[in-house]
DNA sequence: TCAAAATCCCCCCAATAGGGTGATTGGTCG
DNA sequence: CGACCAATCACCCTATTGGGGGGATTTTGA
């Protein structure tokens, strides 16, 4: 018993939490200490529970839950957090990720692969849902028919990197000219004309 | 048989190569087309084999896997790329991904689970190595004890967008001076001077 | 209540960014 | 072969910017 994974649930409908609660307590290994319906009320005495892993819902009253994680965090530096909704829009995920989360699964999860995730977690892993991992590794990927080529797409890595034209022409060994002339091609292509809409239009493109 | 699913392997060692071959070919639903000891020898023919999934080494002689990902994907547009590697260097992983990798095992991976992962690619998925995952998940994270406020790390992502002083005051609706004096506050923290020493700390630390 | 955060104000000047209008070399592709 | 593009370098111009100083005040959160 003592060796259980520790467990906390927040999740603010009442059928779901209990749901999971009997759900991952009856597996071998896995004790849920508590469950609480919102953020709020959790972090009163969730420093008490001592989870390894807390489950975590997005759309809570009060503090939602992309909100909660940096708490979260602040007063249990050491849990794992595990989120758990329904939600799966981009914004929601990266957040999520951004503020700390170690795994994001949608509510649809059979619960065998919900258990299999909790442990996954407590071991250093970062499980995902299929879709929400489609999502996190397409974040990554550059677009591959840019109208830049390789020298410009370079050079326009290196503005937004914040390099002024010669620091870009000392790094590149070329010609403070020449530098010149390659933004200007790209604010061509681009259809810009600074650094700043420059950055913009090749993040909405996914060309660096 | 007109159903299953098309695959091709690329990778150096015979015994390997081999044992894939064989051991996803003689699963119901999936058929290995063909197998290459590089991409370079790939190249010609692998247009004809038309896969849906391609298996794909990373060390390679010739054209490594990192670098044929995208040439892959100009003469298969429609072809999935999941990485088989023993490799599991951040700069691998990320640059798999960037160039258009759908998914990243590494070679413990369990013959079922690479099964498993050429039919979750093909449907959307981007199956990854438990670890592979953890380190995905932590390049979205942002360090918990940031030395700088909100308000400077908000400055600070401007300043990484490429925006000018005035109009990262005209955007928070602040005074020119007073996105002077956070942006010293910055300079200050960071134990920086400029732009691009600043961006290049806070990337470092993943700040912003 | 007390420190940190956020706001605003002045001085200075070298460096920078962006616009215009070119040329030259090399490679690729039909 | 000719057309095209990538990559390189050249010189004109000026308004804007960035960074180093020196402050001050108000708001906010623990």
């Amino acid at each position: 018993m003592g060796k259980d994974i520790k467990i906390v649930v927040i999740e603010d409908d009442q059928i779901i939490r209990e749901g999971y609660s009997i759900l991952i307590g009856q597996t071998d290994g896995y004790t849920v200490v508590n469950s609480y319906d919102s953020f709020d009320n959790a972090a009163k005495s969730i420093t008490d529970d001592g989870p390894d892993v807390i489950l975590l819902d997005i759309e809570l009253p009060g503090t939602n839950g992309i909100e909660a994680i940096p708490r979260l965090k602040r007063i249990l530096p050491h849990a794992y957090i595990l989120i758990l909704t329904v939600y799966e829009s981009e914004k929601n995920i990266f957040e999520a990720l951004a503020n700390g989360a170690s795994g994001y699964l949608t509510k649809n999860t059979p619960a065998a692969r919900i258990v299999d995730s909790i442990r996954e977690v407590k071991d250093g892993g970062g499980p995902m849902s299929v879709n929400i991992a489609r999502m996190v590794i397409k974040s990554f990927q550059r677009n591959q028919e840019s109208p830049l080529s390789k020298r410009e797409t370079q050079i326009l890595e290196q503005i937004a990197d914040g390099k002024s034209r010669s620091q870009i022409a000392r790094d590149l060994f070329i010609d403070l000219e020449t530098v010149r002339s390659h933004i200007k091609n790209i604010y061509l292509k681009l259809d810009v004309n600074s650094r700043a809409d420059a950055i913009k239009a090749a993040k909405n493109n996914r060309l660096i």
